[in-house]
DNA sequence: ACAATAACGGACATTTTTATCCTTAATTAT
DNA sequence: ATAATTAAGGATAAAAATGTCCGTTATTGT
């Protein structure tokens, strides 16, 4: 469904709102650990986050990496790492799929579209962190 | 959602469907033709159907592909070629996910597979056929 | 039997994704 | 100022997905 980067990137979101929420900010080693990805692969995510304006960075000592001030969504955060494919895009591949042109499966997989777009874009990274604060919920193994 | 292969495999086996109901059955250039792919890949691809018994072959002029004489559905074909991971697996990519141990996402995601798995597995070659044969519904451009 | 046809299968090539390494730049604390 | 720390960025490597090429095998029609 999402490619490796963005789980990572998830996950990362995820886990630096709930650590934020917690009054810190977090590096990268304490981010790849939490989460269980290879640190330098992470750090490359976390650049594009940044890039992004999903995270803001600080560098030197007691640096590391926050989320920004406004809410924000899944959405935006597969947005940034896969792009709009997922939820704009047919699922047979057609450029045109829709309309006087749709492909067989079009009907179906809007709902199925809709659905997962209606997750993503009212599902907000304050919604997950609590249950990685209270212990509840995992980000890894 | 799908990889490439599997959009490939998911056009063939709808196109294949409807040739069969005209009473024919197609070939490699037919096929890759009508679903604009490349060909030799497309090759590849058929192979793997005709492995998993979603399709059989002849040989020789005259030859070609068809679907199996039983109904074949969506999922079928998605998990013969991606599978079965879109269907059961953490959208985080947690081993395991559920039950004490869940990800943050896991109950908006597991409405969503089920979603997802309710069409796939209540949808059969047959439903798609007849919008191709009809003109109304397209595999190319 | 023979030639033509078409699927099969292995090897190879390209592209994209995932992952690592190492140097540079910025910031902090001493 | 200096040393330590941490993100940024470029180059490279490894793996997986996508795509191509070509010889082999089975089948058909003549």
């Amino acid at each position: 469904m999402f490619s490796k980067a963005c789980e990572y990137a998830l996950k990362i979101m995820i886990y630096l709102r709930s650590v934020e929420d917690r009054g810190k900010l977090a590096g990268l080693k304490d981010i790849a650990g939490a989460i269980d990805s290879p640190s330098a692969y992470t750090a490359k995510i976390l650049q594009q986050l940044v890039r992004a304006k999903l995270l803001e960075s600080l560098r030197g000592p007691s640096g590391g990496f926050k989320v920004v001030e406004r809410p924000v969504t899944l959405l935006e955060v597969v947005i940034a790492i896969d792009g709009e494919g997922l939820v704009n895009q047919c699922v047979l591949g057609l450029k045109e799929c829709g309309g006087s042109h749709p492909c067989p499966a079009h009907d179906k997989f809007a709902a199925i579209r809709d659905h997962l777009n209606g997750v993503l874009s009212t599902t907000y990274l304050s919604d997950m962190s609590g249950g990685i604060i209270s212990g509840n919920r995992f980000l890894k193994t």
